[in-house]
DNA sequence: AATGAATGAGTGTTCATTCAT
DNA sequence: CATGAATGAACACTCATTCAT
């Protein structure tokens, strides 16, 4: 799927990049700091992707890969439709979870500059995730289970604009829900979250107005 | 409630810099960008703002001053609770329409940075936005017409969330929807997702799971 | 002596000046701290004295105009020439104490630039100084009581230079002596230090080798 | 002694700021002043030492290192104590001259600002120092030539600060000794002055009040 | 006579990138 | 193949000074 080699020390200097993206944002983050955290020499990172900007391309082709696979998955699977979604729900939070970083960059980076090729990458995946969820709901439909009259385009909306607005504004919602721990705000996001989340999109799909 | 004078040129600076901001980021914005745009010497910023950083403050304090008090007429007007929050995601979303760079720099410059004094002023606004949206359902609680079981800090994540989501991905949407010109687009904001959240946040708080 | 007229605000701004100039040196003292200290606007330095370098000249002439006064009444006095010398050193000494601060950047400042107004003042100071020391030296050799074969230019370097590298090296004086407050370090220049140079042209104007 | 690799470019950097500082004072001098007259990229400052603070740092560890060695060794030479004084006159100077723009810096720039770590070089030195004639001084009291009441913390003040005031006057000093050329002062130096050190010393060292 | 507003030039420093080895 | 050295450009910011009022 990526044209580009990945050695060990791409990974690691990718790894390195996710992190520190994540932490101080794109521009915040100078070849310097990466290479320093990633041990390795600073002329690595020009050498291996050519540029920051290319670096930031191969970080989202290689962090956005198997998603696709997770969901095509799914929808395989012999389940009730509503017990889909909520899964659905599920893999998209815990694949947020998981990647922390790259989807906040990416959601940032990607809309500002014509990072065409990266830009591409993500259209394609957020147009496969919209398959999906239509493929789903359509099911749930069929079997009389959903209303009919749902704008399925903006289902993902609301599923990620709610984790991700969450998720960005963590530290105003670890002192308001008194999430003292790491391990606290990833249970809150896990339990009550997710739940919040799979009862709204629910609710919107059964609920007769 | 800003403590600051603000002469023409200063909105100016102010202006341009939320453009800026919200196109390229804050750090991804020099200086140099803004007093070229806004046709101001480079040295007025500092001169007078006292820093970037401190521009930064000071964009947000000028820009999020009046949505507090259009959150405090909505609590006085005699109307049904949903119609309240019906009006209510509105004001969001109007605001953040006319704000759009502002609040885009607030989701993504604020959180990450030890930005203390920004921060702070955010911090206040999202806490009053919670307390107005707690006492909306409250009151819809307190005649019956919402479900006692509803976790009211996971509302405001929904409402602006989604709406975010769908913003900071417009040019998927633009082109998933077939939305031509910033008219249409903004049309399909203010009808059809308008719509589309009223309608979750309505279910979520009537529907008996 | 000078030629511009000092009013009140004027001496304000030169004892600032001379303060800052001393603790910080000419360059490391920007006119928004002499405005500052002084409570004055900004703009006065530039508007009173021309400029920077002008109020340094201004400052050089309005420190050193009453120190020929003080030497000329001192040749006038009918005491022993060794006793005139001892009082001498003891001129010197008290009015490099007086105005610490302009005498350490007179010495660095005006020998790097070509200030060549107050590097004339200057210099005119340094040849009346010697004229007095001249007229001092040859009463004591006319009298018998000093050797014939004194290098008199060399005099002045002598006291001078001896007390004015403790006074630079003050921290580290501090330091050895154990001179633990602004008073403690002023006795021992008054009391040790002086007599110690005393002692040295004595020995140098007495001794026969 | 220093743990900075020094190559040909540092040493060329190292030499030109010492020129620069002692010219225009460490403030008054600019990296690009450095670059510029050094011929290499503005960059390279920053990039071979760190900083323009630790640029000077390197400057006083780089031009300090032997003095220490030359004292050492002629404490170990076996000659008289007068002799010894003299050739300890006559090393100082001869440093001074070598290095004039770092003494001059050192004099100037170093006691003013919370430079520790250089101002912690130049105190060892200055201890160093204080140590090499202590240890004269007393060899000569103790074989009965020297007077035991003298101030030994006030020699080095005398030696240094009479040869540094003439040096820092050498306009004024050109002018009143006519000494038209460089290699004229120079002389005048290396003869009349350190001659008259020597011989106030000598006196102050041996004449009974 | 005095000053607040404004500015162009300059500051030290960091940047992503290049290139000879 | 990999990298240390090097660099021009850009960074945020401060400077002394000017000028309209």
């Amino acid at each position: 799927m990526s044209n580009i080699e990945l050695n060990d020390k791409k990974i690691q200097i990718l790894n390195v990049a996710e992190k520190l993206f994540s932490d101080k944002g794109f521009e915040g983050t100078s070849i310097r700091d990466i290479s320093k955290e990633a041990k390795i020499n600073i002329a690595m990172v020009s050498y291996y992707f050519g540029s920051k900007e290319k670096l930031l391309e191969a970080l989202i082709l290689h962090k956005t890969v198997d998603l696709k696979l997770q969901l095509e998955n799914l929808l395989k699977e012999n389940i009730e439709p509503l017990e889909k979604v909520n899964k659905l729900i599920e893999i998209y939070i815990n694949r947020i979870c998981l990647n922390k970083g790259i989807y906040r960059v990416l959601h940032f980076e990607l809309n500002n500059k014509k990072r065409e090729k990266s830009f591409q990458a993500f259209t394609e995946l957020k147009k496969g995730n919209l398959k999906s969820v239509e493929s789903i709901i359509k099911q749930g439909q069929a079997q009389g289970v959903f209303r009919k009259d749902i704008n399925i385009q903006l289902i993902t909306p609301t599923i990620i604009g709610t984790f991700f607005h969450f998720h960005m504004n963590r530290p105003f919602f670890e002192e308001l829900l008194d999430l003292k721990t790491e391990e606290m705000f990833n249970n809150y996001m896990k339990n009550e979250l997710t739940k919040h989340i799979q009862q709204t999109i629910k609710a919107l799909l059964v609920y007769e107005n």
